[in-house]
RNA sequence: GGCGCGGUGGGAGAGUGGUUAUCCAGCGGCCUGCAAAGCCGUGUACACCGGUUCGAAUCCGGUCCGCGCCUCCA
């Protein structure tokens, strides 16, 4: 039970199952998710399991308490893609300071961009260039036991040692058989291979590849060992949660599972296996050669998609419009749609009382989100049911019990990492910002509807529409509501861009 | 070829063996002198064909269509 007292359900595809989440220590929540390949800016399909694992990472914090909870997040910093880059980005300079250039603006730029997304940095980002000794130590432990042997400067994983008793354990979690993989492969074997499933630990390097010492000669990781080795390092043999793209499930997951059992001599490497689902643009399945391919940075800052920018708190929440396991389709229309809510509710909490001034901030960050919110978002990230219950907010704070749902509505959002204290507040003074800055002479405006009102009371239609429309020609509009008390009229002004 | 996922009203998108999802748009009404905003009400929806059932969009079988993975990929 969580300390909040809200039962947390998560779908495993491992059992193909929602399961009760049930941590293995409360007062140390241990997540994995796959990281970036740091060889180009992160494209908008990558933004999804950033966000998609973010929010579980607030939602596990808000259960078990923020300094309960361990988010671990690799960087892939050594990859053949990277090596390619770089060559091809610096030439000239010696490929490891190419290397090195290439994966640390690419990385600056990634927790740039996902910042923007409204993410928050996870507890630990470890590079796997800085773990290639413990990489080394589990592939020397694999080979030991028998898992894993050397093969002309490779060392290669045997599939088939994974299994318990006569039973293979290779493909439980992709849930697909050895023999339908093999029946299936389209790839062409390796000679040195002695299984054609079998796949590489470790891999002998040129001189004009990035190597490391090992008793294998100078070489390098394969791509699956460095999830393994970091994660066993930072969060132990077992932790709760690993999740990643559906796409890296097979074979990267099956991979990293089948090392890290056999190497710890776990029956588990994770009590939950998540997965987010793809993403597409406008029907079609995101590629260069499509022609749709945006990286964050773009849509972010520049102007291909839609012909505009788009902010990182709506780029967020329509990622999170779709349930984190089906595939999106981020299009026009469901960004726009998004931003159109998001200013809907901020209007909604400026109008009813909640200010966001700095004397604010503390009674403002420590407000909660709602508890149907908060069992929606519990129910393996129920996204439909916690936007039904933001609009409820959002519409009681408009009409009804306003301040209530107003911070109810904020305390939800804040918790989803879309809107925060500071970002109402940049709201609140960019709108107001855009009162003051406007070209409007305020004592004229105040005058104009003075005129305005005392036309109204002689019901002189006309003249006060007249007066309204000079103002709106000006970018002045005028909107009248009636006191709730008194039933008089009030008229507010506001400077439309 | 193997494995898997999905097809819900004009659009988005949940859920469920019998009871309003929700949001946008539309329509009707309230409020308003009129606007704007807001409020209330409103939809022949669940790919197709069979089967199980008192009752299925929800379970089972089949068909069609779309998609993903099997190769770097989030």
């Amino acid at each position: 039970m969580s300390k909040s007292g809200h039962k947390i359900r998560l779908y495993n595809t491992l059992s193909k199952a929602k399961e009760r989440f049930e941590p293995i220590d409360p007062d140390n929540v241990r997540m994995y998710v796959c990281g970036p390949t740091v060889y180009d800016y992160a494209h908008i399909g990558n933004a999804r399991p950033a966000i998609v694992f973010d929010v579980l990472f607030r939602l596990l914090r808000q259960t078990y308490g923020a300094d309960h909870v361990t988010y671990l997040r690799n960087i892939t910093d050594v990859d053949d893609k990277i090596n390619a880059r770089a060559a091809r980005d610096f030439p000239g300079v010696p490929l490891n300071e190419a290397i090195r250039k290439l994966t640390a603006t690419t990385e600056r730029q990634y927790q740039d961009d996902m910042k923007e997304l409204g993410c928050l940095d996870p507890t630990r980002q470890p590079r796997a260039t800085e773990n290639i000794d413990e990489m080394i130590a589990m592939i020397t432990t694999l080979i030991e036991q028998g898992h894993a042997y050397e093969a002309q400067g490779h060392v290669l994983f045997r599939v088939a040692s994974f299994r318990q008793g006569e039973q293979t354990r290779y493909g439980e979690l992709s849930h697909r058989s050895l023999d339908d993989m093999i029946a299936g492969a389209r790839v062409e074997v390796a000679p040195y291979k002695k299984d054609p499933m079998d796949f590489v630990l470790w891999k002998p390097s040129d001189d004009d590849q990035p190597g490391w010492d090992s008793p294998w000669g100078n070489g390098r990781p394969g791509w699956h060992i460095e999830c393994s080795a970091m994660s066993r390092k930072f969060l132990g043999p077992t932790f709760d949660i690993h999740g990643g793209g559906i796409d890296l499930s097979f074979p990267h997951h099956e991979n990293e599972r089948a090392q890290s059992c056999c190497a710890n001599g776990t029956e588990r490497m994770a009590r939950i296996w998540m997965h987010n689902g793809f993403l597409q643009i406008n029907g079609e399945k995101m590629s260069k050669s499509l022609g749709n391919f945006f990286t964050v940075h773009e849509l972010l800052h520049g102007t291909k998609f839609g012909g505009r920018s788009w902010p990182g708190d709506v780029l967020r929440l329509a990622m999170l419009t779709r349930h984190y396991r089906e595939p999106i389709d981020l299009s026009v229309d469901r960004l726009t749609e998004a931003e159109r809510m998001l200013e809907r509710w901020k209007r909604a909490m400026a109008a009813s009382g909640l200010d966001f001034v700095e004397a604010n901030r503390g009674a403002c960050e420590a407000l909660g989100p709602c508890s149907k919110l908060l069992a929606a978002l519990s129910d393996d990230m129920n996204m439909a049911g916690v936007l039904t219950h933001l609009h409820r907010h959002a519409k009681a704070s408009e009409s009804g019990t306003r301040l209530h749902n107003a911070q109810r509505l904020f305390g939800s959002l804040n918790l989803l990492g879309i809107v925060s204290f500071d970002s109402m507040k940049n709201w609140q003074e960019a709108t107001e910002k855009l009162q003051e800055n406007a070209d409007v002479d305020v004592e004229k405006i105040t005058v104009a509807i003075a005129q305005r009102k005392a036309a109204l009371a002689e019901k002189n239609w006309a003249e006060a529409d007249r007066i309204r429309d000079q103002l709106a020609s000006e970018g002045i509009r005028l909107t009248d509501s009636k006191d709730t008390e008194t039933g008089e009229r009030i008229t507010r002004w506001e400077v439309v861009k």
